[in-house]
RNA sequence: GUAUUGGA
């Protein structure tokens, strides 16, 4: 099992879908008695390479042969169903796991958030993280991240930043992707000046990288009025080792 | 050994 699962997480990571599927059909046929764990990870690969259709055929066959999908089972397919754009889906099934013996976790939690969020379905969120501390789940990174997501899809960063200001406030360290949402948020509402203040607070607590440097890069050079401002950005990326794309 | 966050 735990060579299995390596083996086809190694493929599917090197994009090598179709020699990863050999590898699980020849298992099965060889009448190996795998455990979920490699089915969810046959099934995580091909959502990885875009074909959603192949992984719900793993999670079929995992059932069919007597499995039972666990948490990580069911939080895969969510999150490859939003990913595909189906969050309905998503959230059908994400429903039939309250209260069952199944029920999701900070990642299935997470997972459909971000489906919701990308949206821009705010209300939706909240009501998530409100079920998610009611199953005394606690909130992470991810989970603010994606509230995040919400309100800066919906041009709400003021909003974005309180929740930023809340995820402090529960001593969780920012992360980069909570940091660039944000500036997201205020380069595209045309706030620079917020952005940028954000961008200095991120430079103390974690490292850039260059998507946070072309997101300001591409709010600056928008304005002929801090095109130097830019250029001094782009220098000072230069100078800390972080290498332009 | 397997799942979640940065797309105008």
């Amino acid at each position: 099992g735990y060579t299995y699962s390596s083996l086809i997480h190694g493929l599917c990571k090197d994009e090598r879908f179709d020699e990863a599927v050999v590898v699980f059909d020849r298992m099965l046929a060889r009448g190996s008695r795998p455990d979920a764990a490699v089915f969810n990870t046959m099934a995580n690969g091909l959502i990885m390479g875009g074909r959603f259709k192949d992984a719900v055929a793993v999670v079929k066959r995992m059932v069919e042969l007597g499995y039972k999908p666990d948490v990580v089972t069911y939080s895969v397919i969510i999150a490859g169903s939003c990913k595909k754009g189906r969050v309905k889906e998503a959230y059908r099934l994400f429903q039939t796991m309250l209260g069952s013996d199944c029920p999701p976790n900070l990642i299935t939690f997470n997972s459909m958030m971000w489906g919701l969020a990308r949206l821009g379905r705010v209300a939706e969120c909240e009501a998530m993280l409100a079920l998610m501390r009611k199953n005394r789940l606690r909130p992470d990174q991810y989970t603010y991240n994606n509230m995040m997501l919400a309100l800066v899809k919906t041009r709400q960063p003021d909003k974005a930043k309180m929740v930023f200001q809340a995820a402090l406030g529960e001593h969780l360290w920012p992360d980069v992707q909570m940091y660039t949402t944000l500036i997201k948020g205020y380069s595209r509402a045309g706030r620079l000046d917020e952005a940028l203040f954000v961008f200095e607070d991120m430079k103390r607590r974690c490292t850039p990288n260059v998507r946070a440097y072309n997101l300001l890069l591409q709010g600056l050079c928008a304005n002929p009025s801090t095109f130097n401002e830019a250029l001094r950005l782009f220098d000072d990326m230069i100078r800390l080792g972080c290498w332009p794309n």
